[in-house]
Parts: C-alpha cells; structure tokens; sequence
RNA sequence: GACUCAGUAGCUCAGUAGGUAGAGCACAUCCCUUUUAAGGAUGGGGUCCUGGGUUCGAAUCCCAGCUGGGUCACCA
C-alpha cells in the first residue's frame, strides 16, 4: 500500500480526506488519549489558584512563595530532552516556562504519562493544567517545576508557530485576512492584539466612569427603528413578521435620547452600534460604534469642556500622558485643545474670507480652488465641500472647528449672534473627525421647516437627506430644554488611543465577505456503488471531484488524464485503469 | 466602483529568460535530566487560488474570475 493512503485507510469518517497529515495526526492522539485512559475533554472544573502573571510580579525565592500553583493555559512551545523537557504554556495574562521531569510527575513504573502522554500525545495548542512550584532556572528563567499535568482540552488543529527572542518576533502571522477570519488565533499568537482590545475595554470605562460620576443616566434605546433618524446615511433594511412591515437598523440613536431629554432626564448616553449601508474602507465598517450624550440646560460651548475633559482623561487611564504616538506623529490630548470657527478655517488655508458670500460667490471661490461642484449644491454643502478639501487634513493636533452653516445641520440650533450659522462643533485629530456636538435645536417649528427642506433635498434627489419624525416633532412640541448633545465614534477613539490605522484592528470581527464553505465529501461507500475501486477513491477526492454527482458533470477524456497523471505525479504505483473501465464509472 | 499589489507545505517565505517544486519552523521516528526564537540525526508532507488560452511542455507567459491588502472615489 502506498504510503500516501495509510492515512485516509485510519478513518473512515466522510471528511478525512480534507484533513491535513497534522491534523491526522492529532486526531490519532486524540484516540490514544482515550486509549490509555486520559480524557481529552474533561467535564470538571480546575481549580486554578493563580495567573501566570502573578506569579511573575510577585514570585521571591527568599520568601518561598507561589510553592503550590494551579495554573492552566495553552501548551505553546516544548523542549524535550530525555527525561526532563521544557514548556511554555500561555494564559490569560501571559506565557510562563514549565519544567517538566518524567520521574515525578511519573514517581511508579508506569512512565507512561510522560514516555506517551506528554512527548507523544500533548501537541501545541493542547490546552492543560498544571500543579507545581515556581523556581529560578540556571539560565535564571522563572519557571513552574511541575509535579502534576492534566488534559483540559484537545487541540485538533496546528496553531501558527510564533516565535520570539529579545522582543524581536520570527514568523509572526501578518495575513490580514486571517487574521480578520480567524481573529481567535490572531488572539492566541500576536500578543498586542489583545493588548488593543484591553484598551479599547479600558475607553469605554473610563468614559462610562466619567459619566456616571456626574449622575447621567446610561440607557438603550432601539435598534430596531420603523424611521431611520438622527443622521443622514443608507440604512439597512428587514422586516418584521408579524407587523408586515420594513424596519431599519439604525444610523442614530439622537432622536430617541432627545426624547428621554424631553422626558424629563437631565442626561442620558449610550453606548450604541450603528449600521450604514455604505462602502468599507480603512476608517468605516458596516456596523460601528458610538457614544452619544444629551446634557439638559447646557450648550455647546459647555460640551466643548466637558469632550476635552472627558478625552484628556481617557488618554491619562490609558497611558498615564496626554502624549500619544499615532503612526509617525505624536498627537497631545492635553486640555484646552485649540478652537477655530469654520470660516476662520477656511480663511486661514485658502486666504477667502466667505462671511456673508453668496452661492454664486462661493462657486466661483471653488472653480478659483480646483473643487468640483454641481448645480445641487447648495451654500452649506459649498462651504462644506471648501472645508473638506482644503482644510480638514490639516488638523492634525485636536481642534474644534464649530459653527457650521445650517444647511448642513438640521437638527441643530441656530447660532445666538451669526445668521447662517448653527451653535455645532466637530472635533478633529490626525485630520479626521472624532466627535460632533451640538447646541440641540429645541425649537419644534423651525425643526419641522429644517425636516422640511431635508424632504425638499430628498425629491431632488439625494438619497441621503432625512426622513419626518413626527413622533420626534410631537416630543419636541411638548417642550425639550436647551439641550447640548456629543457624538463619538468609540472605533476611530480606539484608534487613535492604540495607534491603529485601521479601523479592522479596533473591532473583535470586523466585517468580511462570507468565506466559500468547503463542499462536504460524499463516504467511499458512494464512490464504491458505482463502481469505483477503493484505491481510486482518495485519488478522485484529491483532484476536486468530492461527490459522486461531481463525476457525472466531467468529461471523460479529462478525468481519465487527471487521475491517471496524478498517479504518476505522486509515484502511487497504482495500476491505471484502462479508458473503458473509467467510462464504466462515469456511466 | 476605479486603479494597483498579492495568493506556493500547518505557519513565515524563496524560486524559475516556460523543462521532475525548495528552506526554516511545525509534524513523525530515534538519541539526550536545567534548555532559551532553533540540541543532534533521519523522514513524511504541495490542485504552486480557480477556470480558460498559448506551447511538445505552464507554478512561471496571456485572458477571465475568486479572495485579501493598499490608494482613490463615494460616504460621516
């Protein structure tokens, strides 16, 4: 029997012929666990009494401390030399060596734990307990002597071998789709995945800590939404049963916070994911988080103090400085952060004071600066357009920018002393928006005019512009208090607090197109009823044909070459069959 | 959506003016009681992303597609 069968003949199981030689291999382990009486997947609890890392803050010989640990984790690395081996096993917290001798964890004549469970049937990935004491290796390497070793679970599958010396790492797995996929192995070998993660927990807290402190009330609201309101992007669609109507998941959660700010609360936050139906790239997934806040009798001036308080914090709970390294920048959270309004913006990088300029005006400011403009933009959207292109990038240390024109903001409050204007600031860093707050508009019939001219920007067109919430307006129509709201995208935050530059790093699974889902294999006794003989089977698998069904759609000629060139390409010996027999099997 | 780069062993990657597919780690067998990214020896493992085309011959050249990355466009 040629070689490269022995191990599709150990199983019959319909999927073996996918498996690779390893994972064969641990699959045979599995087995012989059983065998020799070993669990591989132990029903128990551990009971673990330490984590690796403690022991490595805290361990001092001269104090003879951590002499009885219960550790578990993930078996990672293994030096076998005769009698003794070493180990690496990683928990929660970190890696730590293992000190391994085969006659005390083996003190009878049955060796067989060591000689056969530990240097055969323990692979890398196994996940085990251990009991032991913690000492210095002559190397001066702390280590776990091990007294007892237990199965806790099987690992069927090779984990990428990662290694690691002086802080330098060798094979480390870069693949972005893999690890996007797979983000679990990710996890497991690039330790400063987790790392962004912890600190990502760590923003939300601290935020939620902030807030909290100053009595706001953290809530939930829909996302399940028959308007999708709040903001102005393409929704996703579905539909409800057993109302037989559409629903939206929502693009915003602000008009339901207002509402609970008419309601009565002094303030509510949320933190929220969003959906938008709109393209991916570095800074923008599907399905995204943000952190809205409504503060009763407050404006946005006030909001602007309480966002850099709020930021300058986050960056003290994280890295103990307002100065955090972002690709080849330093960017420094340090309160104040610096206000420009709008105009001052524009002014400042394209020399064109635009106060008080017309449409035509700002047209022509555009033509004179290279931006391309259409005839349904109208003033806000111009000056929009100026600011985006000509301004935006360049603040890279934060900076408000604020008092937006109205045009592009219709749930904003009109400015208290500039006609045009709306009491709005946005919060840029590394020249990319962060935050947006308002002083809310409140007034329920200038609202239903500005939902007006979203419906006006709507028939010409734009796909983009608000719906009517006339729940939202009868809320408003009770009465809302001046209001001042704040908006933050918690990825682009993460971001920025854990110098990634893409917003795939900040999110556990971010979004990806459905992987093809490997076909299933038809048994052998499906190839066998037709004909086929059983040394052919693993051939026909091998070459893509899965299924029996799969020999019907292929032509003769092509199959007979393939199987037969793959014989002589593998140097199988089989004895090819002749034309006429394979046409018998296509039959 | 446009342009562009990439896809070879479980992982990280070589490779060829078209001519039998390579390394390290991992895996298997054997030797070794304090090793350090990797002790020594031997060995097994590949639909070279998929499908067409050119060719005596394609992993390599051409076309199309799939998946991913980057840039841009759109969009908070």
């Amino acid at each position: 029997m040629p070689e490269i069968f022995k191990k599709f003949l150990k199983f019959d199981k319909m999927s073996i012929a996918e498996l690779s030689e390893q994972e064969i291999v641990r699959r045979n382990s599995l087995q012989k666990m059983r065998d020799i009486g070993i669990e591989p997947y132990p029903a128990p609890e551990f009971p673990v009494n330490v984590t690796t890392q403690e022991i490595k803050d805290n361990y001092k010989p001269e104090l003879n401390n951590y002499q009885a640990v219960i550790v578990a984790g993930r078996l990672m690395s293994r030096r076998i030399m005769g009698k003794a081996s070493f180990a690496e096993i990683q928990d929660s917290t970190g890696r730590i060596q293992l000190y391994i001798s085969r006659d005390e964890i083996c003190p009878d004549e049955n060796k067989d734990l060591y000689n056969e469970f530990f240097k055969k049937l323990l692979d890398i990935g196994d996940i085990i307990g251990i009991k032991g004491y913690a000492f210095f290796t002559q190397m001066g390497e702390l280590t776990i002597h091990v007294k007892e070793i237990g199965m806790l679970s099987k690992s069927l599958r090779p984990l990428p071998i990662v290694k690691e010396k002086d802080g330098q790492t060798f094979d480390a797995v870069t693949d972005a789709e893999f690890r996007y996929r797979q983000r679990y192995v990710d996890l497991i070998v690039n330790p400063q995945v987790k790392d962004t993660f912890l600190k990502r927990t760590k923003i939300i807290n601290t935020m939620r800590q902030f807030f909290n402190e100053q009595g706001y009330l953290e809530v939930e609201t829909p996302i399940l939404q028959s308007i999708p309101g709040g903001a102005t992007a393409r929704p996703f669609i579905t539909h409800h049963n057993a109302l037989n109507i559409p629903l939206y998941l929502r693009i915003a959660n602000e008009l339901y916070l207002k509402r609970l700010i008419v309601g009565g609360f002094d303030g509510v936050y949320e933190f929220a994911k969003d959906f938008r139906n709109e393209g991916m790239d570095r800074t923008h997934n599907p399905e995204f988080t943000v952190m809205e806040i409504y503060v009763a009798y407050k404006d946005y001036k006030w909001m602007m103090n309480f966002t850099e308080e709020m930021i300058e914090r986050v960056a003290l709970a994280l890295h103990g400085t307002t100065e955090v390294q972002l690709g080849d920048k330093v960017i420094n959270f340090k309160r104040p952060f610096k206000r420009v309004t709008m105009y001052e913006a524009i002014k400042e990088h394209t020399g064109f004071d635009i106060a008080g300029n017309t449409e035509d005006e700002l047209r022509d400011i555009c033509k004179t600066l290279g931006i391309e403009t259409d005839p349904t933009m109208g003033k806000g959207k111009l000056i929009d357009e100026i600011f985006g292109e000509k301004c935006e990038h360049n603040y890279v240390q934060p900076t408000f920018i604020i008092d937006y024109p109205v045009e592009m903001s219709p749930l904003t409050k009109k400015h208290r002393s500039v006609e045009g204007l709306t009491e709005r600031f946005e919060l840029m860093v590394n020249g990319k928006e962060l935050a947006n707050a308002y002083s809310e508009l409140n007034d329920p019939i200038d609202q239903r005019e500005r939902f007006e001219d979203q419906l006006r920007l709507s028939e010409k067109g734009d796909d983009e512009a608000m719906f009517i919430d006339q729940d939202f307006l009868r809320a408003l129509e009770y009465g809302m208090p001046p209001t001042s709201g704040m908006g933050i995208g918690i990825d682009r935050l993460t971001m920025f607090m854990t110098n990634n530059l893409s917003i795939q790093d900040v999110l556990f699974f971010p979004q990806m197109k459905p992987e093809k889902t490997a076909e299933a294999v038809d048994p052998d006794e499906k190839f066998l009823e037709i004909g086929i003989p059983a040394e052919w089977i693993p051939v026909i698998r091998q070459i893509g044909l899965k299924k029996v069904k799969d020999l019907k759609e292929i032509k003769i000629g092509k199959f007979f070459n393939d199987i037969c060139g793959f014989n002589k390409k593998n140097k199988l010996g089989l004895n090819n069959p002749t034309l006429e027999e394979v046409t018998k099997w296509l039959a």
